[in-house]
DNA sequence: AGCACGCCGACT
DNA sequence: GTCGGCGTGCTC
C-alpha cells in the first residue's frame, strides 16, 4: 500500500487551525507530492483555498470524516525538512503559538525565478565546483581548535558560555574583531567534520565582519547569508542553498537560529544579551530560547560567546548546564573609573585626567568617546525655571535633532516651534544633555587640530584607520580601529543609573564593554559616572562575579530568568479567564490583571517544570477566545476590531516593567 | 477568517 | 405558519 494521504500544516495564523490536516493525494499528483513541500488544499465546501506545507505522509488517517482531495502542489522544493517541522512545533508550544507562525519567519517567501535559476544545470554545475574547491582546502587544512581555544572541548550536544578575549586582528582585508577569527576557526573545523555551523549575530555589521574573518580561512565556499537587508530573492535563494545536504556555515541574523542545514555540529549566538534577538513578531521567540531547542533537537554544540555573560547564560552554567570559559583578566585594557563633576558641557562632562590622556592619545592614533545618545540634544528645559521641556500634544520629550534646529517631539515628531513653558511662560530653552553630535562639535572645538568622526545610527562608520582621530559613537555602533583604540573613554554612565528596569545594569555593562573591547591591550581607558559597583565590575573585569551576583538578585526576586514570565493582554475577562486558567499550576504566581487604556494586561511568573503546563494552558485560552467571544462586535460604530487574547512568553522587554 | 447551523422576534 | 437576526462552532 503506498501513502496516499498527506497531513498537513494549514499556512494561516488562526490559532484553532494550529494541527495536522489529513487530505488525500489525488492519482494526478501521487510524486509531485513530497514530504516538505508547499500544497493548496480545499477548507470547508471548497470555497476556499489555503497554503499549506506537507508534513508527513501516511497510510491511513485517524480522520473520522470523509478528506478532500489536496488541490495542487505550489513547488516540490521541500522548504520543510522533518527537522524544521519540529522546531516550530517546539518553538510554538514553548510561546503558546502557532507552528505555521514560527515558520513564516523560518521559511522565506517563494521566488519562482530564484527557484528556476538554483535549479539550473549551470547553477548545480558552479556549486558543484564549488564544492570540490572546498573539499580540496578543508583536506589540505590543520585542525585549527587548539586546547587553549575558547571552544575546545565542548562536547557533541553540550553547551558552553564563553566571556571572549578582545582585541582585533589584522587581515588582508582590513581589521577584524579578534572574536570573529575564533567563531570561524570554530565553524571552518565543524565543515572539516561533515558538519553545518549557525552563527547568529545581532547585527548585519556583525555578519560582514564575521565573513571577512571566514572568507579570510580560505572556507568562503561553504557561506550562506541570511538577513533582513537581503531582497526576497536573495533569501530564497540562501534558503535553496542551506536545504541542500550538504554542510555550509549559515551567519545571520536572529533568523539564521532556524536555518534547516544539514547535519548542524555547532550554534553560536554573539552577544546573546543584545535586544536584536528579541523577536518582535508572533510567537514572540527569543533567538536564544530557539538556538536552545534547535541545539537540543540536532544534537549540536551551542555557545553564548560575548565580551559580557549574560544572565541567561549565566543561569545555564549555574545549572550544570553549559560550561564556562572566561578570557585573562591580564587581555583587558586598564580602565579608571571616574565620575564626572557637572551634567553640562564638554569640559565638565570629561574629567580632567581622562581629557588630558584622551587629547594626548589622539594625537598619536583613534582615540574613541562613548556617548549614551545619538542626535543633537536628546533633552531640554525650560531656560528660566528649568522645568523639563515636553511636547504640548502627547507630552513626549522635546529634544534637538541638529544645532539649529527646531526642538521636535521625540515621541510623535510635532516640531515645537511655538513652545511656551506651562509654569513660567518663558520662550527660551535650555539644552541638558549632549548627543553624539552636539558632544562632536564641542569637541571639535576643544580639539581643533584632530579629525572628529561621529558614528551612530544615521552616520555608519565600520572601521576607522590607524591614525590621529577623535570618534564620537553610539552604543553598538562604534567602528572597529586599526591595532584598536589608543583609548576609550565612556561616557554619561548616569544615565543608565537613572533608568528603572531589570536589565539596566546588565545593558550598561554590555554597552560599556562592547565598546571597551576595542581598545589596545595596553590602553588606559576611562569610565566616567558609572558609579561605585558598576566602577568595580569594569575596573576589575569581574564580568563572571557580575553576571553571577545579578542571576542572584533574579532568584531573590523570584523573578526571570530564574523563573519564566508570561504577559497576556486583551479585553478583562478574557485575561482574567486565561489566569485563573493558570493560577493552580505548580507555584505559578500571577501579577494583575490591571486595566490601562482599554486592554487588560497581566504577568504570569511560572517555574521551567511548569512550562509545557503554563503554555499549553495559556494556548488553550487564546483558541477559546479566538472562536468564542472573541469575535465581539461593537453595537453602533463601524469599528468592530477584533479584540484577541495575546500572550508574550518570555519576553525581554518584560523586565522594563519590573 | 469565512461560512453553515440553529434557535427566538416580526412578518405576509 | 415562515424569514432572518447573529451567537456558536467547525474547517481534514
Amino acid at each position: 500500500m503506498t501513502a496516499r494521504i498527506a497531513q498537513v500544516l494549514l499556512d494561516s495564523p488562526l490559532p484553532q487551525l494550529d494541527h495536522l490536516f489529513d487530505y488525500a493525494v489525488p492519482d494526478h499528483l501521487v510524486g509531485a507530492v513530497t514530504m516538505g513541500c508547499r500544497v493548496r488544499v480545499p477548507l470547508r465546501m471548497g470555497n476556499r483555498v489555503v497554503d499549506a506545507f506537507v508534513v508527513r505522509l501516511v497510510e491511513t488517517s485517524d480522520f473520522s470524516g470523509s478528506l478532500h482531495e489536496i488541490e495542487s502542489v505550489v513547488t516540490s522544493v521541500a522548504v520543510l525538512p522533518p527537522q524544521l517541522y519540529d522546531l516550530a512545533r517546539r518553538v510554538a508550544d514553548r510561546q503558546a503559538g502557532s507552528a505555521s507562525d514560527v515558520l513564516r519567519l523560518a521559511i522565506p517567501p517563494r521566488y519562482v525565478r530564484v527557484e528556476k535559476a538554483f535549479g539550473s544545470e549551470e547553477a548545480r554545475n558552479a556549486r558543484r565546483d564549488a564544492r570540490a574547491r572546498l573539499t580540496e582546502t578543508l583536506s589540505n587544512r590543520a585542525e585549527l581548535i587548539e586546547s587553549a581555544h575558547p571552544f575546545s572541548n565542548i562536547e557533541p550536544g553540550s553547551c558552553r558560555s564563553v566571556i571572549m578575549p578582545t582585541g582585533t586582528s589584522s587581515l588582508p582585508s582590513g581589521d577584524v574583531p579578534a572574536w570573529t577569527i575564533s567563531v570561524a576557526q570554530a565553524a571552518a573545523d565543524a565543515l572539516r567534520g561533515g558538519e553545518s555551523s549557525l552563527i547568529v549575530v545581532p547585527s548585519y555589521r556583525d555578519s560582514d565582519d564575521f565573513i571577512r574573518a571566514l572568507t579570510s580561512l580560505g572556507v568562503g565556499d561553504a557561506l550562506v547569508r541570511t538577513d533582513a537587508r537581503q531582497s526576497g530573492g536573495e533569501r530564497y535563494a540562501a534558503y535553496l542553498r542551506i536545504l541542500e545536504r550538504e554542510p555550509v556555515i549559515v551567519v545571520g541574523n536572529r533568523s539564521a537560529t532556524y536555518a534547516p542545514a544539514h547535519n548542524i555540529g555547532l550554534i553560536v549566538m554573539w552577544d546573546d544579551g543584545d535586544s536584536l534577538f528579541s523577536e518582535p513578531l508572533a510567537p514572540y521567540a527569543h533567538a536564544r530560547d530557539v538556538a536552545l531547542v534547535a541545539s537540543q533537537l540536532a544534537g549540536s554544540r551551542i555557545v553564548f560567546a560575548g565580551n559580557v555573560a549574560s544572565v541567561e547564560a549565566q543561569r545555564l552554567v549555574s545549572l550544570g548546564f553549559a560550561s564556562e570559559w572566561s578570557a585573562s583578566r591580564k587581555s583587558y585594557p586598564q580602565v579608571v573609573p571616574t565620575d564626572s563633576l557637572v551634567n553640562e558641557g564638554s569640559r565638565a562632562r570629561i574629567p580632567s585626567v581622562a581629557w588630558a590622556h584622551a587629547r594626548e592619545q589622539s594625537a598619536l592614533g583613534p582615540v574613541l568617546l562613548q556617548v549614551a545618545r545619538a542626535g543633537y540634544a536628546p533633552a531640554l528645559c525650560c531656560k528660566e525655571c528649568r522645568v523639563r521641556a515636553v511636547c504640548s500634544t502627547c507630552s513626549g520629550p522635546l529634544s534637538m535633532p541638529s544645532a539649529r534646529s527646531t526642538p521636535t517631539c521625540a515621541w510623535c515628531g510635532a516640531m515645537a516651534a511655538q513652545w511656551r513653558c506651562p509654569d513660567c511662560a518663558s520662550t527660551a530653552f535650555r539644552l541638558i544633555s549632549s548627543g553624539s553630535e552636539r558632544t562632536a562639535e564641542e569637541l571639535g572645538r576643544a580639539f581643533p587640530n584632530t579629525r572628529v568622526i561621529v558614528a551612530d545610527g544615521a552616520h555608519r562608520v565600520q572601521n576607522v584607520l590607524d591614525e590621529p582621530c577623535l570618534v564620537i559613537a553610539t552604543p553598538g555602533a562604534e567602528p572597529l580601529a586599526q591595532n584598536g583604540y589608543r583609548c576609550v573613554v565612556v561616557l554619561d554612565g548616569e544615565s543608565y543609573r537613572s533608568r528603572a528596569g531589570l536589565r539596566v545594569d546588565e545593558d550598561a555593562v554590555r554597552h560599556w564593554c562592547n565598546a571597551l573591547a576595542l581598545a589596545r591591550h595596553d590602553a588606559t581607558c576611562f569610565l566616567v559616572g558609572a558609579g561605585p559597583q558598576l566602577g568595580r565590575v569594569i575596573a576589575t573585569w569581574d564580568l563572571r562575579g557580575f553576571a553571577k551576583r545579578e542571576l542572584q538578585q533574579r532568584a531573590a526576586l523570584g523573578l526571570p530568568p530564574v523563573r519564566r514570565a508570561a504577559t497576556v493582554t486583551g479585553p478583562f475577562a478574557d485575561v482574567d479567564s486565561a489566569c485563573n486558567n493558570v493560577r493552580s499550576i505548580g507555584r505559578t504566581r500571577v501579577m494583575g490583571p490591571t486595566s490601562a487604556q482599554g486592554d487588560a494586561r497581566a504577568i504570569v511568573l511560572f517555574d521551567y517544570r511548569d512550562g509545557d503546563a503554563v503554555t499549553s494552558a495559556l494556548r488553550a485560552s487564546i483558541v477559546t477566545t479566538a472562536t468564542k467571544s472573541g469575535r465581539r462586535k461593537s453595537g453602533d460604530s463601524r469599528t468592530e476590531r477584533v479584540v484577541r487574547l495575546r500572550v508574550r512568553v518570555d519576553d525581554a522587554e518584560l523586565g522594563d516593567s519590573l
